[in-house]
DNA sequence: GATGAATGAGCCTTCATTCAT
DNA sequence: TATGAATGAAGGCTCATTCAT
């Protein structure tokens, strides 16, 4: 191997990193194929990683900074109108939801284009600490949810309404949903239209839950 | 470990398989555990079963051979239907769906009385050969849907309403989310509350993309 | 290798052990020579003991056990004494003098009779929870001998006598030197004899601080 | 780092192994954190040193070289005096026990001025050639104690007052206790009253062996 | 000279499976 | 058929040292 770059090496490290676990997963991984891969000695690689997480986490730290900057932007945001707003229009929940469903598309559309780290994070995380990554994001939307829902019918109300564990199912089934859209649509015009798709579809299903 | 009766020691070996596996998952459970939590020395085991994986597959393979027989029946009376009534009533159609959605709450509800082999199936198999069999029952729904759809709209038609990834997407949605019902509800009602809730959320979207 | 008797081979391990940990200490012993040694797998070791330090820990814990019993009655009756006479008798401060360089001197034999393990214990012992065995058997008897002092002068004069740290320096090169005699005495008899002398030298040097 | 000096970066890295061989131990103490504390590369290192032990050797070898040549020196005085005057008188034999403890009480003050390289010396270097070094000067001044012995009882006598081994310990116990006094002392004062109180302590038992 | 990425043998440990008894 | 000790390849990781630039 010659004594190359540090850039060069550390970013086929990432690249082997970024193939295998791919295919086989976080646990599956072997790092002694992955230090292969790149053309590079286990005692390189610990050069260039704290360990074989560290290896995981660089590669999937961008996408979920970008996640969790997104949520903390929504939270501020949604919190604002909830409290400055009172009693609610029909209006303003339905430029909510409607801003919601854009910022899912939106974001169905951001994973896409950083589809290979995105499947690594939500499909080959198993075994790191981003295993329940989905998980968390699900439950922070099932708190928006239930707030949308607490202005709408008024907090004691919403127990008639969906019960929380409905609420999460329905969250659930969506927000894999939308990850499967970014993982397997083959192009960002599909990635948007399936994205869109299961939006409507979604959006279809509470309105009758809300509706009625 | 009194020299019992080999079906007992059978089924301890099955029961601890069962514990174990659904907390830690096939790949991360230790055989030696348990064989320890049987009772049993790893070479006994490997008078019950031929490896970890056989095990597994004898845990779980009641429920399977369960699943593929209804899906066997389904297709056969399915493809009965398509073949006997042309041109096909809007009645028809909605007996179909309806026996559709039934089906899928009382499959639940059959799933929830063997709540434990089922997560163990679908979230506790990865390592097995069942580590994709939502996805293999997803794909056969794709296509009973694609039958459904074809039948009301003719075979050329089905693509303008939607595509074989958005069925699948959503069918896929549809079925995780009925399998965390049975996984996560606490009684047989709250599963069967919450499996109709999913269904009819899931019929609503569905009526909106027949629908135009 | 044979299937052999358990005890055969965790004998052979520990025996192996306690050659290889004697001759390179623990730090630089390699597993993988002793499991050779012991003509036995690394994996067979696993079956024996939980790792690496366990085996040291076998090996070494029955002295330690006993040391620890010895201190336990030592400390009870010492403290016995302590409550029990006031004002103290110049005889029976030497009683106890006499008490403690008998139970020294039969200290070491015990140890001499189990000079490997002794061995491995205070010399070998580098990178295991016992490599400050001995310094914590000083740290006692420091708080053993401060209480004669005090019983003998009070414990507001002793400080007049010698410090903290003089106490401590003393009794560490008094016990490091019995143990020096426990290892490399030749025989029972020199044994007693090294540790007499040992015992005889430093009481003299204690009966000058005393004295004045 | 700034293309220093070429000896602003050696002295830079012996005072980060002085820190860290300190802390740590020869063999615990890793080289890149050595080279780190410098604000040196490793490559920069062995530009200085040959190796991890060079840099050791290197520290210690001032203090090493200083014992040595008192050594030297001390050896020829003493043979000097054996040779020139016999029959030795009493007198003679208590100066020079007196020169010895004066000797040794201000090698210990010398030890604390130069503390921390001392203390790497005898408390750091196991994996070094210098892992034996007190009882190389142990086994230095045993040679000297017999022959002082040889003096006053005549060469074939000495072996009825005391036996090699005998002297051995007691010499072990004491420089090993001077070697504390220099580590653990906290100003020179308390090094110097410590050295004192550990020599009166030892010749008292000298003076029991050998007079009385 | 200095750089610092790369080396690579070595470490302890795990675990499904085998097989002599 | 049951036993359970033994297998042995594989795992992630460490670190003094080398060497192309």
């Amino acid at each position: 191997m010659a004594n190359g770059d540090y850039e060069v090496t550390h970013n086929r490290i990432l690249n082997s990193g970024k193939k295998i676990f791919k295919d086989q997963g976080f646990e599956k991984a072997n790092l002694r194929a992955i230090c292969k891969e790149s053309g590079v000695t286990t005692g390189a690689f610990y050069g260039h990683f704290d360990d074989k997480e560290a290896l995981f986490s660089e590669l999937v730290e961008p996408i979920v900074s970008q996640i969790k900057k997104y949520y903390k932007m929504y939270e501020d945001k949604s919190f604002d109108i909830y409290i400055r707003e009172t009693p609610i229009t029909k209006d303003t929940i339905n430029k909510i939801l409607e801003s919601k469903s854009k910022g899912a598309i939106e974001m169905v559309l951001y994973f896409f284009e950083n589809k290979e780290i995105f499947e690594l994070l939500i499909f080959g995380s198993y075994g790191t600490k981003y295993s329940n990554f989905l998980d968390e994001i699900v439950e922070i939307e099932d708190k928006n949810h239930l707030k949308i829902l607490s202005l709408i019918y008024g907090e004691n109300q919403v127990k008639n309404i969906i019960t929380d564990m409905g609420i999460h199912l329905i969250n659930h089934a969506y927000y894999y949903a939308l990850s499967e859209v970014a993982v397997h649509s083959e192009s960002r015009e599909e990635a948007r239209l399936n994205a869109e798709l299961i939006t409507k579809f979604f959006n279809e299903g509470w309105g009758k839950i809300r509706g009625l």
